[in-house]
RNA sequence: GGGCAAUUAGCUCAGUGGUAGAGCGUUUCGUUGACAUCGAAAAGGUCACAGGUUCGAUCCCUGUAUUGCCCACCA
């Protein structure tokens, strides 16, 4: 027997003695990969029965993949591949997004660069050539999904303008409809002049700046506003009805000099003004303040609308038509002073709501939209985050959903666009009347009898994407949506806890029942190794083709894994990839040594041979090691297993185990029975280090695994190291 | 205005009620037959500050400071 044995470097695969070529090997063997089918659940072996979903957030088709879709579909990838060598059917469902305002905002600025603009394109024009820009993203996008080396079912791979998924979505329009929960409202919305749609609460940013508030004249009252350019939509006087200042001209009607006219308007008293704030007296504008709105709804006041969709003011303003509203401040300002109508001026900080796209200020406008009435939904999701149906890895987490949930407004869901799903509704052309109709079936209004138009608007993203779970396993009777939901992981960024993990447990219960994953991880955010945020403009943004050319697929996701917490953001440089690519290069080169130093050429591997009580010892610890690890990866703590793996294979397997194993393999070594004790424990522990590893650096295991290994099955199947 | 977190080596971050850890970077040495994409060694920290609990605190508690983030319809 120890003739056969042999230290001859010249009898290991030649493969092994090349060095580790990145680039060659992934594209090959994640062709094996895609092959075998063993990404498609069904096509797993006989073993791999308990379900085991996650849900990949798709990424919006409008451009390529960033830093953050490389983390997330590194962690992902690394959760599947776990629970698929721990034997679950594991089933990682890939899509893409249409992302419909953010797609949109994409496509407008290449439009601008090409001199071109949407408002003189017709409907159908732009959406094709949208549709047209998305397919190629989306194309472009699968490919780097794979270069990643995501073990994905591209089988099952969904599309959100999918007929199946569209209909899913207008069946939940419906149901909303059908359950009173959806409204078609004239309300004060977020209005965008640059973007000309209306916006939600989360659509928009609140960013502190210093105006001037005014202290105007105003009949008998002196009224403060950092609006003086409204006045002319103005229809009463506010005052707190405990204010003994004011309390006499309650419910009496005064004069008021408006510039273009002297108008009169009634004092009412509402609980909403504040008596400390600037005089205690409130001018009410309803049709371009939320607040005003409001109050002039309890007090049955009109609206009048002074400034247009662009932002400037109508014709209802006189003079001052056709001014921008800011340019429209400064004159009305002067002339007001002229009047001597203007009392006071002071420096005033306050928070400005914005779009979060272009940063303009947001124009309140009253438009008829579709809303959510979404507190009933909302509990039902807080109720399932408290019961612990769904968990949040990190607590911190919970506090924030509960905040957000908890002071919820209604969801407007409506949006100007063209890009997206069309609302499935009919419009009353005489008294504008809202009525839900997927199936396309109402010719008149069914209130005046008049005729109806199609709505021109579009879904919010976020409503279809809220939907993504169950829409996309097929609900209500695919064979999927069966198996898999609620699905067992969602993993995504934290910056859309609100965007779409909220949305996507309140709709998925508000649908089947129950919510659509039983754990959420979400990542922050990568930032450069100043910890700046990425951007295209600071040319410090790190890109996942180039990383992964450059150091290799393996090297870049072990760097966005060790050192990335659940919800911190994370600093990555190269220099820290380029680590990582070393350790490649040193794992490469522990197979060659193991493969040269203890061939498995008589199969010592299936007959272990009695070994030393060092080589007990040593595999117990590796055992320990990998216990460790798996205790890690079930608790989410990526970050951790990652740098243990790393740790070990490195300064304990490669630095101790292997340095002292080297007088013990010289073929001087007359101790036959130590030598092959030793060979079995450097295969054991590179078999297992191999394993462990692959969730993690999926390529060059995988690639290692078919050199070293006379079986012909793949390392992506093979069962988790249990000792 | 509310809330959440962070503060540990030059940088990025782990970590524990009992002598403080990693990666990268730095310095010195080394061309040993797995690997120079390496190895050996070294330097480097009042664990933000001030109190408290404790035999003992970097860790638990309170406060302060600084930083970051989220939420918020006082004109």
């Amino acid at each position: 027997m120890s003739e056969k044995i042999s230290n001859n470097i010249d009898n290991i695969n030649e493969k092994l003695l090349r060095p580790y070529d990145p680039k060659e090997t992934e594209s090959r063997i994640y062709k094996l990969w895609e092959e075998s089918g063993y990404f498609n659940p069904d096509n797993l072996p006989e073993r791999h029965k308990e379900p085991f979903c996650v849900i990949m957030p798709p990424p919006n088709a409008n451009g390529s993949l960033h830093a953050g879709h490389a983390v997330f579909v590194t962690l992902e990838d690394l959760i599947i591949r776990y629970k698929r060598m721990l034997g679950f059917k594991t089933l990682w469902l890939p899509g893409a997004d249409h992302a419909g305002f953010e797609t949109q905002v994409v496509y407008e600025k290449k439009l601008e660069k090409e001199g071109r603009s949407r408002f003189q394109m017709k409907r159908e024009e732009l959406y094709k050539e949208i549709f047209d820009f998305t397919m190629q993203n989306k194309s472009f996008m699968e490919n780097q999904l794979r270069e990643l080396g995501a073990s994905c079912d591209w089988s099952r791979e969904k599309f959100t303008l999918e007929k199946d998924i569209i209909k899913t979505v207008y069946e939940t329009f419906k149901k909303l409809a059908d359950d009173g929960l959806l409204y078609r409202g004239k309300r004060v919305i977020n209005w965008c002049v640059k973007h000309q749609t209306s916006l939600s609460e989360l659509e928009t940013i609140s960013e502190e700046q210093t105006d001037q508030l005014y202290y105007i004249k105003y009949g008998p009252f002196v009224i403060a506003t950092v609006r003086p350019e409204t006045i002319f939509g103005d229809v009463a006087v506010a005052v707190n009805p405990n204010d003994p200042r004011h309390k006499d001209l309650i419910g009496q009607e005064i004069e008021v000099d408006l510039l273009t006219e002297k108008r009169k308007m009634k004092v009412i008293a509402d609980d909403y003004v504040d008596m400390e704030f600037g005089t205690g007296a409130l001018k009410v504008t309803p049709a371009h303040d939320p607040n005003d709105f409001e109050i002039a709804k309890r007090h049955d006041l009109p609206s009048i609308e002074v400034i247009d969709q662009f932002g400037k003011l109508n014709e209802k303003t006189g003079k001052y038509a056709g001014l921008k509203a800011e340019e429209a401040r400064k004159v009305v300002v002067q002339d007001l002073e002229k009047a001597g109508l203007l009392l006071k001026r002071e420096d005033y900080k306050h928070a400005v709501k914005k779009c979060y796209k272009c940063e303009r200020i947001i124009e309140p406008r009253i438009l008829p939209q579709w809303f959510i009435k979404i507190k009933p939904l909302a509990e039902e999701a807080a109720k399932a985050v408290k019961n612990g149906e769904v968990k949040f890895v990190t607590e911190k987490f919970e506090k924030i959903f509960f905040h957000w949930i908890e002071n919820i407004q209604d969801w407007n869901i409506s949006r100007q666009i063209v890009w997206g799903i069309r609302i499935p509704a009919k419009i009353c052309d005489n008294c504008d009347e809202g009525y839900a109709d997927i199936k396309d079936e109402i010719t008149k209004c069914p209130k005046c009898a008049g005729g109806v138009h199609q709505d021109n608007d579009t879904f919010d993203t976020w409503f279809s994407s809220g939907q993504w779970p169950f829409a996309a396993l097929g609900y209500p009777d695919n064979r999927d949506f069966k198996t898999f939901y609620p699905t067992a992981v969602m993993e995504t960024g934290f910056d859309i806890i609100f965007f779409w993990v909220a949305r996507m447990i309140m709709l998925g219960i508000y649908r089947t029942g129950k919510a659509p994953f039983k754990t959420i991880y979400l990542h922050g955010l990568i930032r450069d190794v100043q910890k700046q945020k990425m951007s295209k403009s600071k040319g410090n943004v790190i890109s996942p083709t180039e990383m992964t050319e450059k150091y290799g697929t393996d090297a870049f996701r072990m760097a966005l894994i060790v050192g990335n917490t659940p919800g911190s953001d994370m600093a990555l440089s190269e220099d820290k990839i380029r680590g990582y690519k070393h350790f490649s290069n040193k794992i490469w080169n522990i197979a060659r040594f193991v493969v040269s130093g203890a061939p498995d050429t008589e199969g010592t591997l299936k007959e272990p041979p009695k070994l030393t009580e060092k080589d007990s010892r040593l595999l117990k610890e590796l055992g320990e090691k990998i216990k460790e690890v798996t205790d890690d990866i079930e608790n989410y703590r990526f970050y951790l297993a990652g740098e243990k793996l790393y740790h070990y294979v490195w300064h304990t397997f490669a630095d101790v185990i292997i340095e002292e194993a080297k007088p013990r393999l010289k073929p001087e070594n007359p101790n036959t029975a130590d030598r092959l004790s030793c060979q079995y424990t450097l295969r054991k522990i590179l078999e297992t280090s191999i394993k462990a590893l692959h969730p993690f650096m999926p390529f060059i295991t995988e690639e290692i695994w078919s050199i070293i290994t006379d079986k012909k099955e793949l390392l992506m199947i093979e069962e988790w190291p249990k000792d």
